[in-house]
DNA sequence: CAGTGGTCTAGACCACTGA
DNA sequence: CAGTGGTCTAGACCACTGA
């Protein structure tokens, strides 16, 4: 029982007062000032700790008026997006990739490319499959800009597959995540070894950096072999 | 061209920098008293921007070693999760909603109820049908624990759909979704009018307040009817 | 106009930990 | 042991905005 740091015991105490229902959606909370004299502590301090509420979006803050506990909003969570290898071998199983297919197309040319990936210019796009214990549990499909990740077209994923290549070479700061379910069509039952119109688990993700478009990625899980865990809670400050 | 806060002018600075590709991670932040002297600055100020990049995953701070920029890291995406009813509404399409089945059940009797949402005692359990344009678009199977909602026991769910009525009235602190593709079974494939085999996404919930469990859902959308976005970014913080 | 939160200062003490 | 970041103080000025 390590003693926390002030500002996070006012944080936790308010922050437990809310979930609780003691402080509804709407109640005032005291103002920095009395909260102070409350804890007997500077302002920085309370400051401190309702700043963090309000980020968290437990809090409304507005001068002159104060601070109110917040109305809960289109909820959020948390949706980890583990790098399938690291995730495998959390699970002990052993981790593959099969390069199916590596090519450079140029957005100027194949339009298509372009309205994937989000950018004009030249393009990596690759395929392949991710196995696990030999087994196939995903189709990927991988378009990288060139002109943000020059770097990749030297690379030939023998070791490592696009993907967790680029997480550790390429900071990123935005990504999107479209999920939903498809059947295999005829090129991914191939390569994921089932039939056609297999339900499939779809993750298609854009990520930028700072603006500039670095990848665009679908893949394919087949049901079953693979789920995406979401969460919500206090207890996610890891 | 409202001019920012200092701290916010520094934050920046550094994180562009990083973004940019001019510091690369593990390069080493001059430190804070450094800092203050470049930006002519108290030190309280330089923190406030250094730990926001912190809490942000860009940097990795140490005592007596110092700030560097952080790896890029496996990353926890925000996951919306609206209300389905909303979210039609949003897309201009009418919702509806069919009740096929509504029981109360009890996980003494039952242990697979008692399984699912992982509590004991009395349960509703109701099956049913969600529609766009009166045309069905996900399954519904849902739990829900008398002990922690009585008031739901006098409810017909006629005027809307008992994960609304929730929403509405119960207030909730931990949510778990567990998000993967299925394909249609007998019961579901009839209710939605696909044929058996039609792949769908599923989406599990899992809801606690205060580590009382409050309700399992398990919702099937036929494939293409709907998606799940999740997103991560710096301009994140409506 | 008066109370609120946003920001900032110029100090301070401390725990930690790598040189 | 010396430099670093974590925390905290006791002030201050200010913009904002609802009573």
């Amino acid at each position: 029982m390590t003693s926390l740091p002030l500002h996070e015991r006012i944080r936790t105490d308010i922050e437990s007062r809310i979930l609780s229902g003691e402080l509804k959606p709407g109640d005032k909370i005291p103002s920095e000032k009395e909260l102070m004299s409350r804890y007997g502590c500077a302002r920085m301090t309370v400051n401190k700790a309702l700043s963090a509420l309000n980020a968290a979006g437990l809090l409304d803050r507005r001068k002159r008026a104060g601070s109110y506990v917040a109305r809960p909003r289109t909820v959020a969570m948390m949706l980890d997006v583990p790098d399938l290898p690291t995730e495998l071998a959390r699970r002990g199983q052993i981790y593959g990739f099969r390069l199916l297919d590596r090519r450079i197309s140029d957005t100027r040319r194949w339009r298509e490319i372009g309205k994937k990936i989000g950018c004009e210019g030249r393009v990596l796009v690759t395929h392949g499959v991710h196995f696990a214990d030999d087994v196939p549990v995903a189709y990927e499909e991988r378009l990288v800009s060139l002109a943000a990740v020059p770097e990749i077209e030297s690379q030939d994923f023998a070791n490592e597959p696009p993907g967790s290549w680029l997480l550790r070479h390429i900071p990123w700061t935005e990504a999107e995540n479209c999920i939903g379910a498809t059947g295999a069509n005829a090129v991914t039952a191939r390569a994921l070894k089932v039939s056609i119109g297999t339900p499939c688990l779809s993750v298609e993700r854009r990520t930028w950096r700072a603006a500039e478009c670095i990848t665009f990625v679908r893949q394919l899980y087949i049901a079953g072999s693979y789920e995406l865990i979401a969460r919500f809670g206090s207890t996610g400050r890891g």
